[in-house]
DNA sequence: CTGAAAGCGCTAACAT
DNA sequence: ATGTTAGCGCTTTCAG
């Protein structure tokens, strides 16, 4: 079923067709009806991707993210999709699953593929961010690479707020488990811990980097108690809730022993045990917010401003942080109270 | 940078150039190496999807799931982009965000754009799913529909496992939390929870319908506390979940007063409190089995066997579920042991 | 308001 | 082994 097909049903040219569909108002009202009505007789259905070779449009973005299993990235690619259903676009997925390799291969797959890229979670440098951003519109999330379009979490004010949460419950040192070096968040966020921990006249200390998963997390407990800190910010929630396994199963108890914080507010962060203490970042508007960048390329053309947008953050209070233990650890056979 | 600039750089005919990357061997070796080179330095990249127009293949295939948020599918997800990957394709995806209405929306976008469809979760009549069957080919997950290709989990092994574990436990009476009416799955894993109970002289009982959703399990417990039951087996993991903190907010111990079985082993399930005994689904080879079917349909043409492909389940025993406790709860204020 | 014709990037006959 | 030609489904001039 062509255009051509419901142009000789109607007895029109197919350009009339043509126009019928994607340039409303300049047909007439009445061949337009027959031609639509025509049209769904005979089942026809239009061929976004034809136009690619016309226009240079395909009516699709590509969406890349570093590993679709990762919890974060549910509320955003949701985010993002609905946000491109709403323009009339469709959503090219590709899982880089955690290799550059792949990465690279699936944004040079879609390259001719879509009208625009969004890129959350990417491992590339920022020079190859930069490459990829000369031939096509593209928004990077979570990270800001200079010269690139990008939306980006208010880390640092997160930060602040668990800081001050830590400071409002007596805690004197934060320990900061690190997650990959290659992450640009990671890099915010102990700056930012530094500074704020500085400012209240605290002490940072920082440990890692570990693997940003819960078994990453699990493993970088070895390591912690060494420390036997009192209050500790995890690079991101996967990882703040593998610690909590990992002390849990080493005999410390939280929050009594030493409080946690995470980072991202994801699925599991409320039914986990106890309930962690996290900064939420609104992922789903950000992915939202991305594809609006995205559209402001894409249709308005280049320039404009390329600062990044900032989404805000807030700091959930649950239970996995408390006031600073009166004395020091170490007297494991100390009753409880 | 088209085919043609790369055939004028060299000297040759576009259909030359066609041929050096879609029909290796099909033109001479140093030929072939010239305009490799030439596309390498023009920077030329194919374009699949001007084949749409010319071979009727776009190497893409549609993914459309209920919900992206919801965590059984990240696996699922997974399996299938790899698999996808690994046969060059690319991989289309659509929320349907629970709603009838999103999800025919989105499969009728994708169908001119793709080459097969992968529907998961879909919420659609087996009617309609025919009716899409028609028009190109289709592999359903997770439900099995008459006349349409599907790859589903072995739902009535893993509820008997999970029977009989409970049977072992002392168990003699074993309630079921449904999940949506609308849900193929639901359907078949009550079915088999019947007969599992049948044969093992135990009794079954059944509450709900209820949401899937770790909200829609808090709100079973209302249900739930009425028939003070000793064994629950919910749908799904997220209403397990959310029974488990319903339950212990209303001060029901799990698994000491009442035992509780998920079904999806979805992240979160393990770390969640107490760890949830759970059937688990490989759902990610269930993805690529289901893409594999896919693929074996557009390459291979019709026919074939059309029964469902069947993925083996598991019972994971975690620490939700204990002997049957002795003597009947009411006595609340009975001191614990 | 509508038709005719050209052309988008590419491949598939059909020649040579 | 390679060039020529036609044509895929669609939009876009350009006429009328």
């Amino acid at each position: 079923m062509t255009i051509n097909d419901v142009a000789r049903e109607c007895g029109v040219a197919a350009s009339t067709v043509s126009r019928a569909f994607s340039r409303p108002g300049r047909v007439s009202a009445a061949t337009a009806e027959r031609i639509k009505e025509a049209a769904e007789r005979l089942g026809y259905r239009a061929t976004p991707l034809s136009l690619r070779t016309v226009t240079g449009q395909t009516g699709m973005i590509g969406l890349v993210v570093s590993d679709v299993t990762n919890p974060v990235y549910f509320p955003l690619i949701r985010g993002a999709e609905a946000a491109a259903t709403e323009r009339d676009w469709m959503t090219l997925l590709t899982d880089a699953q955690e290799s550059a390799r792949k990465e690279r291969d699936g944004i040079d797959r879609s390259l001719t593929a879509v009208d625009g890229l969004l890129l959350a979670g990417t491992r590339m440098s920022d020079a190859s961010i930069r490459l990829v951003a000369q031939q096509l519109p593209v928004v990077v999330c979570n990270r800001a690479v200079t010269g690139v379009h990008s939306v980006v979490a208010d880390n640092a004010r997160g930060i602040r707020r668990a800081v001050e949460h830590l400071a409002d419950l007596g805690h004197t040192t934060i320990t900061y488990v690190a997650g990959p070096e290659a992450s640009w968040a990671d890099g915010v966020r102990w700056r930012a811990l530094r500074e704020a921990t500085y400012e209240l006249e605290m002490r940072a200390v920082r440990v890692g980097p570990f693997p940003p998963t819960v078994d990453g997390g699990v493993s970088a407990v070895q390591a912690l108690r060494r420390l036997d800190p009192t209050a500790v910010i995890a690079y991101n929630d996967l990882l703040a809730i593998g610690l909590l396994r990992g002390l849990a199963a080493a005999g410390v108890a939280v929050p009594s022993d030493v409080s946690v914080i995470g980072f991202d507010n994801i699925f599991g962060s409320d039914f986990c045990t106890p309930g962690l203490t996290t900064v939420a970042i609104p992922l789903r508007g950000l992915g939202g917010e991305a594809v609006a960048r995205l559209a402001a390329q894409i249709d308005g053309g280049a320039g404009h401003q390329i600062r990044p947008t900032v989404v805000p953050t807030r700091l959930v209070v649950r239970d996995s942080t408390a006031p600073r233990r009166a004395q020091h650890r170490r007297a494991r056979s100390s009753p409880p109270t």
